[in-house]
DNA sequence: GATAATTAGTTTAATATTAAACTATTTGAC
DNA sequence: GTCAAATAGTTTAATATTAAACTAATTATC
């Protein structure tokens, strides 16, 4: 097999590529993997995370904030409706939006939940130096910036 | 809002996690947006690829491969069965498995696509110089690392 | 001021994704 | 050799996810 053979250079990138992508699968695996015992998917608890950290939004922000379509949007939120976490206020300025806020039920599971989660995190990425870590901020931006 | 304050390590933390996984996901569906012109979700690519590079697996090495479920795999897999890009062989020593192999079909399907998604992925990658990228590789194997 | 273009959100149809319960087969322990 | 445990894959029920077509509301243009 392995019948593709590029340059030294492609070689490199691709390996880089790979593994950035697999890492970052496991570690947020990894940190998401409590969210079982809230009940909540990860999508769903970004939206929380969001409002909770940002203040209400309407939904194109929220799809913005967590990089998913406006008709992905849609359903989540219509399950954090039904499970009482957000709500929908029309906005009377322009009707077209709505206002998307957390009920106290919402608040309270994030505020509850968020300090172990924030842990989890700090935990996993602590395997790296604080130095290690800017540099790997750096090299993240840099990779994001669209030349 | 901001309603919660952690240490600055934590802080640190956080936001290089943040990062990271935005990072990936916008490198990743940008590199990837391209699968649609050929018709193939994400996984469907990663399945292809991953019989195309190391040949012949069973359903459960394809799931620990591409980092999914092996429910997810039968889906995966039925769906490129449909369209004539793999195929099931049951292994007659162990009647358990199903061997999946590429049609020649999917064959000529990923041996055309490859370069030109190798392409894509060595020119964003090489925004970072090579030991930069070596950087980022180690980095990445440190964070993985089950301390 | 009527109408065209734009915008926020919804719906639809398709695939993805998981956990958990399930079937079929093989292996291991007695 | 028989039965229990383990293993590969499937199914089920739920949510996620997207693109594309759609509705309702607003803004811009003539």
């Amino acid at each position: 097999m392995s019948r593709y053979r590029g340059s030294k250079k492609e070689t490199l990138a691709l390996s880089t590529f790979v593994n950035l992508i697999r890492t970052t699968e496991t570690v947020s695996a990894g940190i998401h993997s409590n969210l079982k015992e809230i009940g909540l998917t990860v999508s769903q608890f970004g939206v929380l995370e969001a409002l909770y950290h940002l203040g209400p939004m309407c939904q194109k922000d929220i799809a913005a904030k967590i990089l998913k379509s406006t008709g992905n949007i849609t359903t989540v939120i219509d399950n954090l409706e039904k499970r009482g976490l957000v709500m929908r206020e029309r906005n009377d300025k322009d009707r077209r939006y709505f206002n998307i806020l957390l009920t106290d039920a919402g608040s309270e599971l994030v505020k509850n939940f968020f300090p172990s989660h924030a842990g989890r995190i700090t935990e996993v990425m602590n395997r790296l130096t604080p130095a290690e870590q800017k540099e790997l901020g750096r090299l993240c931006k840099k990779l994001s910036e669209v030349a």
